[in-house]
DNA sequence: TCGTTCGTGATACGACCGTACCATGATGTT
DNA sequence: AACATCATGGTACGGTCGTATCACGAACGA
């Protein structure tokens, strides 16, 4: 036998090349010979390690929710060890914004793989995402935790706060992406309602 | 001369045909051969009245903001001849949601233009719509008027809010678009926001 | 050592897409 | 009445896309 290569990385460097290219020219236009060239293989090895152009998709909603997962992990270890739960909601959606050409890419893509999961039943039959509503648990229990600890007010529900921050942050994070609102704008925007959630009055 | 057919007309007709089929199929996979059969004519008419793919495709997204505009304003008038600000603010959030056909496919053909609009150049070259802050100038001027009238309290930011409730709006609606978020979830998060805003403390 | 199997390349095929071209009634104008 | 022009249909062309086919070297098992 050849030289024996590891498929599941061999699968992975291509799921990136895939990416790239889904954030450069829209994940509409990409096709499997754009995938080999930016992953610098021949047409051939992605159909040999993805058989058909919708696994190969497939693949690249999980490899691109693993890296996106594995960046918020990271901002949130840079925040601190033991951050308060203020700082670590911040932390999480700030992660999410499109601020970084890599952050622009995630959020574009994902965007429109969802966009995509709506007509195309074959991605929208698998679950979207691993969990959808795990960003919005740990949310609220972080906030739930603020006002066991008596940092927010009484007046305060945490699940519909959770919901609505990561919404704001979303659909923020697209209107940066059409160029309608800067970071700073969408930066404030959360910090104004942060401040609101954990005032100790 | 033939008919001398109305060529505004014709044109509406043939872009309404053209948002149907994409508000089935998804925007990607709109070809001109669908929109012409969506619309029964032939091949050839499209061309006729859309010399070229890209002017259909601009075409298609003026007319659709126009339709969602005439829906918003139909939605206001139906709110009531003189309703109040909180009224107002409701019923423009509400007629954003994707809650019946019709809104869901304004809701996701317009996202599919947004999200294609990030790399085709051509679309993103002409103002994405009319005015991107009308609504957030109309909801942040009637908060303001409410703040006038002593009817939210005096810690509101009118302009931080209308953006806020505005990035709530799109997002859930999208989670409502892929079946992540019940529309009455939705709608429960912008009445407790709406609620604490409009608190007559 | 030898054959079987894995990894890789080049290329071909059929379908579809956007666009261009040709043809032809129908209808005004002169 | 005749001709120019508008509206419409049919069809062909070049390109690209996803997929399939053929071919070959390289390495491990027996």
């Amino acid at each position: 036998m050849p030289k024996r290569v590891d498929h599941e990385e061999r699968r992975a460097q291509i799921a990136e090349a895939l990416i790239r290219v889904a954030g450069r020219q829209g994940l509409h236009a990409v096709g499997m010979r754009d995938v080999a060239a930016e992953a610098g293989v021949s047409l051939r090895l992605v159909q040999y390690y993805f058989e058909t152009k919708e696994k190969l998709l497939f693949y690249g909603l999980q490899h691109l929710t693993g890296l996106f997962t594995a960046r918020v992990g990271a901002r949130l270890a840079a925040a601190g060890p033991h951050p308060g739960p203020r700082a670590t909601v911040e932390a999480l959606l700030l992660a999410s914004l499109p601020i970084d050409e890599e952050s622009r890419t995630f959020h574009l893509v994902y965007t429109s793989y969802a966009i995509l999961s709506v007509t195309d039943e074959a991605l929208a039959a698998q679950p979207f995402i691993d969990n959808p509503d795990a960003a919005e648990n740990a949310l609220a229990g972080f906030i739930e935790e603020a006002k066991a600890a008596g940092l927010v007010g009484p007046g305060i529900d945490a699940r519909v706060e959770a919901i609505g921050l990561l919404a704001m942050a979303a659909a923020m994070g697209t209107s940066m992406l059409v160029g309608q609102r800067t970071a700073e704008s969408a930066i404030a925007v959360l910090h104004h309602h942060l401040d609101r959630i954990f005032a100790t009055a």
